[in-house]
DNA sequence: CGAGAATACGAGCAATCGCTCGCGTTTACT
DNA sequence: AGTAAACGCGAGCGATTGCTCGTATTCTCG
């Protein structure tokens, strides 16, 4: 038993230096790229290495597979969205604010936030994804979802759960399914965009947020 | 010039036995039955073949790729949604109903057939598609947005066209959007998911209709 | 410096998929 | 009966794709 005085521990996070490091932040810009032109399943492994400037072999040093590499990208895309946009919604006074100014306050940051980075949608609202939404998809799914439910909670907080909960996964499928026209808009046009899909928000929170 | 006195003119349609317009059904069946398991790209043509009871080769005696089959099913679904709702929606006296009933009649038979046809969202609510809309999905898209621009103009005449045809790209998107979650749940919870669907719809056509 | 780990390469493997091709069988028509 | 076209088969081609492997270079640290 004198073999190892440290054993093997699940080799989690191998050791790397700081040029892996780099490459590994140069990949996920890459693969953010050749997933917002192609969409998940579109996107060959072998033209994320070469919009990385880096070989296939060399890319799968970093990354076991094509999934890890949309999961890592996914999990960068929630720690970005969350630092941005904490601030944004943490401090609100729901109950002060009307439904137009709230939305405002919602949905212009999240929709400027997709807008500069147009790879997010493809790994959110795209079903390409591997074995449904378990996978990339599901951290976003669940980040968005955890942040309209306690919005939902404080417009309303006699909601029951569970209509709060399917509310909000109707919110998010709306988003979900506006986002890329919102998105591909071109710029004069992407304004109208957005307006729709205020209305459509507005018009389903209306009956929630008047809990006359 | 005396070469030929029935010149070849274009083989639109090759000359086909009963046998040949049954098996076409048959693979039809099978590429909507394949296509709601896989959806379009990851459903093969084997496999479509082997759903059919038929081998590849035979397949492709009656289409000449897989966007071919989509696009017949395709043209086949909109035949079948048309001769099933025509008569639903033909003879409605928009201006005497109120937005729910209106809503109730549009949308359960849309959602009954949708139900019966798992196969049809496959094409209509998917992004599977090759070159974009470009293909099978496009004629179906039209249709829809036909039948609802139509029943906007009837909610108030004085809605300019292009607004119009905005409101109706809209509702279309987010009926894509929602019939996903209604398909699939399983049947006690499916008249939630429509009742959902219509209050999204609802809150978005209550400002257009009441045209005061 | 020297050893071992990390980084890097790129040809190419194994598997998949849309589709073809050669050939045999059945049907329609004269 | 005889002919041509329609129907049918299934092995497998050509292209693609995710990923591997042998090998070479660079970095870290004692």
């Amino acid at each position: 038993m004198t073999e190892e005085h440290r054993v093997t521990e699940e080799p989690r996070t191998r050791r790397r230096q700081a040029r892996g490091e780099r490459r590994m932040a140069d990949i996920l810009d890459a693969a953010a790229k050749v997933f917002a032109q192609l969409g998940y399943e579109k996107a060959t492994t072998n033209a994320i290495a070469a919009a990385a400037g880096i070989s296939p072999g060399s890319l799968y040093q970093f990354f076991p597979n094509k999934e890890a590499i949309a999961q890592a990208l996914a999990d960068r895309f929630v720690a970005e969205m969350g630092g941005t946009h904490r601030t944004a919604f943490e401090n609100l006074d729901f109950a002060a604010l009307d439904l137009d100014e709230l939305l405002d306050r919602v949905v212009d940051p999240i929709v400027a936030f997709n807008v500069a980075n147009p790879g997010f949608k493809a790994l959110f609202a795209r079903p390409d994804m591997p074995a449904g939404l378990t996978g990339a998809a599901q951290p976003i799914q669940s980040a968005l979802l955890g942040r309209v439910a306690a919005i939902l909670a404080a417009l309303d907080p006699e909601l029951p759960d569970e209509d709060r909960d399917r509310a909000a996964r109707v919110l998010v499928r709306i988003f979900q399914a506006m986002l890329p026209a919102v998105v591909d808009a071109p710029e004069p046009e992407r304004p109208a965009e957005v307006r729709e899909l205020k209305k459509v928000l507005r018009g389903y929170l209306a009956p929630i947020a008047r809990e006359d």
